[in-house]
DNA sequence: ATAAAGTCCTGAAAGC
DNA sequence: TGCTTTCAGGACTTTA
């Protein structure tokens, strides 16, 4: 599930629950989403520090522990969350990791399948990921956007579901962006004009907006998204049958009346 | 059993 | 030709 628009949302957990508060313990409660870091390390570096400024680029989440201490380093894959409870509230089978906060209750990392998990970095560990990652997508700017994109051979749409390329946008996100740009996904991105790469940034910023907003991407029968489980999917906008397919290794909806 | 909104790795293909 | 970049596909994990 999670994309760019719900890690901002789980950015925004960690914000109202964490900020300035101190970690008085970290249960790990399945160490298989541990990456790089040990069940005991990582309770007893954060366990007595603060949590400073969390920020995020595309869909990964940073959090600052202590003044010049690590870093801890969130990842969803295609089932995270980050949700904040009271510390009676009984914990699901999927609560991977949970901190405990002074007089805040609990910051819990759920995640049914393991595909990625948690992290706790030094400055250069974290120069590395940041660095593997393309302009966010919510703050890239248009000049930015067509230059990351124009060279590329692959098809449009891989080029935005890679991070290294611009960071945030997933599955969901992409088919959403195309079809209201109306630019078919297997377009090869360096063959689009200015103007299609305009109107493909454009369209990005708007879905990027609504869905921040919602926290999630929104499952409204207006836009596409709302119709890839239908069981004989139309275009919303123009009432053609949708084409559903394999793009770059994904499943891919599109209308090919309006995206040529 | 197949497929799922995540990334990483590998080998192959393409480009210079 | 040889080196580098780019790309497609599978692995990983759990569940419906």
């Amino acid at each position: 599930m999670p994309e760019l628009p719900d890690v901002e949302g789980f950015r925004e957990v960690l914000m109202t629950c964490g900020r300035q508060r101190c970690v008085t313990d970290v249960e790990v409660r399945d160490t298989g989403v541990l990456r790089g870091v040990g069940a005991q390390r990582l309770r007893r570096e954060p366990t007595g520090r603060r949590l400073g400024e969390a920020w995020r680029q595309g869909k990964w989440l940073f959090v600052p522990v202590g003044d010049g201490g690590p870093v801890l380093v969130w990842h969803f894959g295609m089932t995270g969350s980050l949700r904040c409870c009271a510390p009676d509230e009984p914990l699901a089978p999927h609560d991977r990791v949970v901190l405990t906060l002074d007089g805040a209750g609990h910051l819990r990392y759920r995640d049914q399948r393991k595909l990625q998990g948690v992290q706790l970095v030094d400055g250069a560990r974290l120069a590395r990921i940041v660095g593997g990652l393309g302009p966010d997508a919510l703050t890239v700017s248009r000049a930015e956007f067509r230059d990351v994109l124009s060279g590329r051979r692959c098809a449009v749409k891989s080029a935005l579901m890679d991070q290294s390329v611009i960071a945030g946008l997933g599955n969901l996100l992409c088919d959403e962006i195309l079809w209201r740009a109306r630019v078919a996904p297997r377009t090869r991105a360096r063959g689009l004009s200015e103007t299609a790469l305009r109107c493909v940034h454009a369209r990005m910023g708007r879905v990027l907006e609504l869905s921040v907003r919602a926290g999630c991407v929104p499952p409204g029968r207006s836009w596409l998204t709302g119709h890839r489980d239908d069981r004989e999917p139309m275009c919303p906008r123009c009432g053609w049958p949708l084409c559903s397919n394999r793009v770059g290794g994904r499943r891919t909806v599109w209308c090919p009346q309006c995206q040529r």
